[in-house]
DNA sequence: TACTAACATGATTAACTTAGTAATGATAAT
DNA sequence: ATTATCATTACTAAGTTAATCATGTTAGTA
């Protein structure tokens, strides 16, 4: 399974805005840029695509930044992930192999097991599951 | 899950091999390039690959081709993927994020996923689930 | 032996994707 | 007016992928 930075860094953005909900205070992208480790020039692209795909809201001006646009408990990992282009799921396009065979229905079973894993976690999962990783180190990320 | 043309050409010229076993014949390049939808060129590097790798043997000469070195029980789908280089899993080298926050460990959990998922599968599998396939439309790859 | 049909190997390449950066503009608080 | 933020478009360097090309080696056979 290929992660792309573009996908793991909107995941990390979106769990930054998460993390601290229901506090509504703007983000900056230069804060999530630095807590979550991502360049910020890069970052911008992420989030104005995150936000045209609805999941969060921009602010503009002197105190403006980024919230969530939903309650972390409607935001879907599974989605994101489709809606961000996809893990590059199997492409059945301008391949000459066969496309209802033994052997592409052992790809498409794969992923949908991905689907499968991915629908099972939404925001608020991920932000309680780096809440209960965090205090078990005892330090933020 | 990107399926890469080198890994799905992989397992179809091994399902080409395996579906006659225990028939032996040696098959060409020629052939498997044709009956798999490979590109010849292509696939010769592919073979060598699985060669060097110990699931073939190749034959030199007029007379030559390609015959499996292993039963089709013994070759495990999840050995081949893994040894071609994979499905890109999440390469955790030169990204700036955390390895071990619930994001990095999500990302694992997918990767676990598919592995299982692979491990189920040997050739012989492959080949009975084409052979069903190939009986309920009645006619050959 | 000469020929030929196969595999072997390394170099090269065109297209595409990825992961950014640069430059410039728009908005809103102070 | 200034300034700190988001917005948008264009550009680019590096890497990957999917091949092809050129050339060499092996072995059956007439
Ligand atoms: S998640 Fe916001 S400061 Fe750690
Ligand atoms: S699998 Fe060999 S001819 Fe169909």
């Amino acid at each position: 399974m290929k992660v792309s930075a573009r996908m793991d860094y909107a995941v990390r953005a979106l769990l930054e805005l998460g993390y601290h909900w229901p506090d509504t205070h703007p983000r900056q992208v230069r804060e999530i840029s630095r807590k979550a480790g991502v360049p910020q020039k890069f970052l911008i692209h992420i989030l104005i695509a995150l936000k045209n795909l609805g999941y969060v809201h921009s602010i503009r001006g002197k105190t403006g930044g980024y919230i969530l646009a939903l309650g972390p408990q409607d935001i879907k990992l599974a989605d994101i992930v489709k809606q961000l282009g996809g893990l590059g799921s199997f492409d059945e396009q301008k391949r000459k192999t066969k496309k209802n065979d033994a052997v592409s229905l052992l790809w498409q079973e794969i992923d949908q097991r991905i689907i499968q894993t991915l629908k099972g976690v939404n925001l608020e999962d991920l932000c309680n599951r780096q809440r209960q990783h965090i205090k078990a180190l005892s330090y933020d990320i």
